[in-house]
DNA sequence: TAATTTGTTACAGTTTCTGTAACAGATAAA
DNA sequence: TTTATCTGTTACAGAAACTGTAACAAATTA
């Protein structure tokens, strides 16, 4: 599942999650509205548990809750709790040999470049928080 | 090869061309200089010879060169050259249905984001030419 | 004609991805 | 206590993607 599969992902059953935020969901329901496989989205949103985004409960009447307001949850850290790897992949190849050779040095010049636009990336995405995704959702519905 | 890799040995091999601009290299020589196997990169070359980075001669003699001062060429035109998937992968997976539903919308909303972040990372890719990464690997040679 | 070099294709071996099933452990209802 | 339910994790086979290398046609020059 790609990085951006696994956000869209994400986002979908939190968004559901959000419509009642009183009675938990089962991966089972959620599953079934953003039609997905139920073993796949339990793996996002037990990884989403542990940071703390939902909260999880087992047995009957178990499920998945929001554990904080839309408000507060961005789409960095939905993203980084779901994609351990780093948005703009930083897997340069690694060159063996003298430190200051030409061919290393380019490599942690790119691997620098590469962390600035990490930075600015999950910049952009932290500030973006759920609420806002539903409220966009709301005005497309109603035009 | 990632993407990250491509643009990495793409620089390498075009800050080796910079360094004699008249005689063609090889892609044998090229590839000896930096550590890659000469088939892969003769296919990175070949991507940036149909952009106008470099030129490309066969038969004896021939080779690579670059078509343009280092000046002229910056990170963002060699990364789409060897890169035909985007920097920030668009392949949220498209859900079949109604164009109104909530899941699709959401879909359309992470695309749109993925969009604007791609186009942020092209823009500071854009702002680095081949010259001043040169010119930073002399400083940290000098020092 | 012979040698060289690019540009492209092919291919086998490996690795990774994918979807699904399965099940232990936890929990709550009966 | 027993039963049903649900999460969290593992397993696994089939598919797909990747890797490194070799090979060769086409172009070019000596």
């Amino acid at each position: 599942m790609s990085a951006s599969t696994k956000l869209s992902t994400s986002v979908k059953a939190l968004c559901f999650l959000a419509l009642d935020s009183n009675n938990p969901k089962t991966s089972t329901e959620i599953a079934a509205e953003i039609g997905v496989n139920a073993s796949k989205l339990r793996k996002l949103l037990s990884m989403m548990s542990k940071t703390g985004i939902v909260t999880s409960s087992k047995g009957t009447l178990g499920g998945f809750c929001l554990n904080k307001s839309p408000e507060e949850i961005n789409l960095q850290e939905i993203y980084c709790s779901v994609e351990d790897q780093k948005a703009f992949h930083l897997d340069v190849q690694k060159n063996v040999g003298d430190h200051l050779s030409t061919p290393i040095m380019i490599n942690n010049y790119i691997l620098d470049l590469f962390a600035e636009i990490q930075v600015d990336i999950e910049d952009k995405m932290r500030k973006i928080n759920l609420q806002s995704v539903i409220d966009k959702l709301k005005n497309l519905t109603h035009t």
